[in-house]
DNA sequence: CCCACCCTTTACGTTTACGTCAACGTCAGG
DNA sequence: CCTGACGTTGACGTAAACGTAAAGGGTGGG
């Protein structure tokens, strides 16, 4: 009913350890509700736990996941600046489009080298029927 | 002619500093001829380095990018196992294209929190123009 | 009661990717 | 000849992102 979960279980489903979750926390990234000492940790602790995993493979730091992640929890209503919120957002914005042509780069020069090879490998075939 | 760098000249152009491109060196992501102690770089270092500046921005560690570097130069010819070569290949760019799928989503929710976020400054702007 | 299992904090260790400093060689210009 | 710019190796320092071990609390089952 109450939708929350443990330490250990959350860390089986992201395919971490507890150690990280609770780095995370002392990081400023996760803020878990105690009960006692125990965390208990409730969906929305889940959807940053998520963010942050993506952000590591987008290859961010903590500190600058920390910071995205603050984007998306800014409360609407209280922002003052709202020009600056959307500089950084627009700043985020363009990093990330630049990390899309990086990877359409990659992706066309491994796709080249791919067809190099393949040809390769299908002529090295082709002489190995004509040498039977 | 010769079309040659030296050490402090690459690191300028790519705005790093020449104990980062030593230490690369170290890590045998580059290897410079020697003209005596002094190291000369060829075209095809400053290429290198260039491919190990976009791995960087793509979160990729420097021993990931050297793996990858030498996928690039890996002498056809001389591939006996290009099965296994393409296979590494093919690796990569569900990796790359793994994070494609993280960076359109991210951008897809920054521009739903910026279209949220700037309908609500005109909002606000609209006020202000009443109160006037 | 004891074991097993989950949780806690504290604290030191490790790897990566460099920065920084020391101590020295080399070569052109004034 | 001295200085200054540029280069070298070597060694130690450091920040980030955890790993790992120590030392212990709470609880349910056999």
């Amino acid at each position: 009913m109450s939708d929350t979960y443990g330490i250990a279980e959350l860390a089986r489903e992201f395919g971490v350890t507890t150690r990280t979750i609770r780095f995370y926390e002392d990081k400023g990234l996760l803020a878990p509700v105690r009960e006692g000492q125990r965390r208990v940790y409730a969906p929305r602790d889940r959807v940053r736990l998520r963010l942050i995993m993506r952000g590591k493979r987008l290859g961010f730091s903590l500190d600058e996941i920390r910071r995205l992640i603050d984007l998306y929890d800014v409360d609407p209503s209280e922002v003052t600046q709202l020009r600056h919120f959307l500089d950084k957002i627009h700043e985020h914005k363009e990093s990330l489009v630049g990390q899309q042509k990086d990877i359409a780069e990659t992706l066309a020069e491994m796709e080249r080298i791919e067809a190099q090879c393949s040809s390769l490998l299908s002529e090295k075939q082709k002489k190995r029927q004509t040498a039977n």
